[in-house]
DNA sequence: ATAGGCTCTCCAGTAACTGGAAGGTCAAGG
DNA sequence: CCTTGACCTTCCAGTTACTGGAGAGCCTAT
């Protein structure tokens, strides 16, 4: 199967699955003569293992670690799951972080007449010290 | 004052008021006859502006944005309000977003016995299909 | 005079792609 | 047989918002 068919496949662009062979990530299983990638079944199911882990957030980094832990069928699964917590804590992290910002500004946002006065208690508030 | 002063106050590293000043978003108000960039307290301001508006999740061409309305004082409050609330919509996408993946990570761990055998939900649930 | 602590500019690298240019390959149609 | 168009290839550059480092200049104190 040639990349196109591929990348389609697998819900990937064409230039993400080519960017992936050459950070050495999912390596197609073949090459044609005239040097054209091949995918076949279980390189497709490699693609589609790393969107679903980028789409959890999982970085390049963490996904190879991933997929090593994918195609080793003797990986414990506590492996897996320190990995998946690790990255849950960080979700939770962003998440508490971002309610804060969505406090804060939307509070900001209520106090602003909107209005075509300069009066702005949002330019304030960010204009305030630390 | 010079820059790592400047710097200082404002909460910023060096670098990174360096870097505002190449890009034309705070140029220094002076430069010595050195040519060592100088910071008077109007141009910390508008640095103190920026790294609060930065923190807020604002991106540069946002701020340049922002700035432009706090230094104006015939601006309309509508104007930034308008801002402000594009950027809050975009966190609360990303929220949701956030919640969503907390949700099926969460999910998949608790399913995950994170034991010494293979056999690992977390890694099914990434090799699934769409 | 020299040591240290500033400062300057410029270059390169980060994460994870994305876009584009220049050129090779292949099947179908005229 | 030739051309057209849709593919494919590689490589280079750009994106965001910095950050690190090299090499060199400046300034103050001892």
């Amino acid at each position: 199967m040639k990349i196109s068919h591929a990348a389609e496949r697998a819900g990937l662009p064409v230039k993400t699955v080519r960017y992936y062979a050459d950070i050495g990530l999912v390596a197609p299983s073949d090459r044609s003569a005239a040097g054209y990638r091949s995918y076949d079944h279980a390189t497709i199911q490699r693609l589609i293992f790393i969107r679903r882990a980028r789409a959890f957030g999982f970085g390049i980094s963490e996904c190879r670690e991933l997929l090593g832990l994918y195609e080793d069928d003797s990986r414990s699964s506590a492996d897996v799951k320190a990995i998946a917590k690790r990255r849950l804590a960080e979700i939770e992290e962003k998440q508490k972080e971002l309610q804060y910002l969505h406090d804060e500004l939307a509070h900001l946002i209520t106090a602003c007449r909107g209005d075509d006065r300069p009066a702005c208690p949002i330019i304030s508030g960010l204009a305030k010290p630390a």
